[in-house]
DNA sequence: CGTTGAACCTGTTTGC
DNA sequence: TGCAAACAGGTTCAAC
């Protein structure tokens, strides 16, 4: 469910309302998405909750240092937490029955509850000391609502990968996922089965703006929601309204009228258009383009 | 490097 | 009607 856009409504949602609150105590269900639960059932409680930030998919709690920690200098740490596909934070008062598959209650000072719902457990929970943050999310690559039209037509430069495949790779950049890679692509008119690097500039250049435009337009609606998807207040978003691409089979193209297909790329469903986003050549057997000096 | 398929887990939809 | 297969917003790993 939460790509880029769902988890910076989720995080805006967050910071609103946690910033400076301090968790009290933890209590915690199936643990098998966590990555040390006893470390966080000590840990956590008494810690205040300085910052909420995003960092690709990644929703961060920055934490303060334990007041009078050894010596007085304790450790900053961070709570990371991804929703993969069902996963759902969001502070609710006690009164309020858990739903199902809600494994972390999180009792905060001003009395609500924070709480973790994960129908898949797709998800994941960490408790990182500040020090470590760096290596936990070294080889993430760049933001692409930070990143410049230059850095990125130089990173597609040189890459084999099926453009779909290289959008989906955090690696390349921290983010996206099936709905805005697809809706990404639907704008720029290019299939999702491209080779990157035979993308011509004008290519290059309309996905960085067809990603770009994707993204904000998405978080201004709040994100997508299709089945599980709700903010910090539990609201559903509403970019699912304007999706042109993704989930739309047989559909009319907006642009072109034509039915809209669904073909298998980089192992994920992929909606395009054939008209607009026309097909690479079949490349033939042994015709393999690499240096011939 | 890049691709494919499976695995993780639960729930919903689709097809025969 | 009923049951099995297919599918779902994500990530990771093995094998080729």
């Amino acid at each position: 469910m939460p790509e880029l856009p769902e988890v910076e409504t989720v995080v805006r949602g967050l910071r609103s309302q946690l910033t400076g609150r301090c968790i009290v105590s933890v209590r915690l269900g199936k643990t098998d998405f966590i990555d040390d639960p006893a470390a966080i059932e000590r840990d956590l409680p008494g810690r205040r909750i300085a910052e909420v930030a995003r960092y690709g998919k990644f929703v961060l709690l920055h934490l303060e240092p334990p007041a009078g920690g050894p010596d007085g200098v304790g450790r900053g740490a961070c709570l990371v937490v991804h929703l993969g596909m069902t996963g759902q934070l969001a502070p609710r008062v006690p009164e309020q029955p858990a739903t199902p598959h809600t494994h972390a209650f999180f009792a905060l000072d001003d009395g609500r509850e924070l709480r973790y719902t994960d129908i898949r457990r797709f998800g994941r929970l960490a408790l990182i000391p500040q020090p470590e943050l760096r290596a936990f999310f070294a080889g993430l690559g760049a933001d692409p609502l930070e990143i410049t039209e230059e850095e990125f037509r130089t990173r597609l430069a040189g890459r084999r990968a099926m453009i779909k495949a290289l959008l989906l790779d955090q690696h390349f950049l921290r983010g996206l996922g099936n709905i805005y890679c697809d809706e990404s692509l639907w704008r720029a008119r290019i299939h999702p089965a491209r080779q990157a690097a035979r993308l011509s500039s004008e290519q290059a250049r309309r996905l960085y703006r067809g990603i770009r435009g994707v993204l904000t337009a998405a978080i201004r609606l709040r994100g997508s929601s299709i089945s599980d998807f709700v903010d910090a207040e539990g609201r559903p978003g509403e970019y699912q309204l304007r999706h042109r691409a993704y989930g739309r089979e047989k559909k009319p193209c907006f642009r072109c009228g034509v039915k809209i297909r669904r073909v298998i790329v980089a192992g994920r469903s992929s909606y395009f258009c054939p008209q607009c986003q026309s097909a690479p050549r079949k490349r033939r057997r042994g015709q393999s383009r690499r240096k011939r000096q």
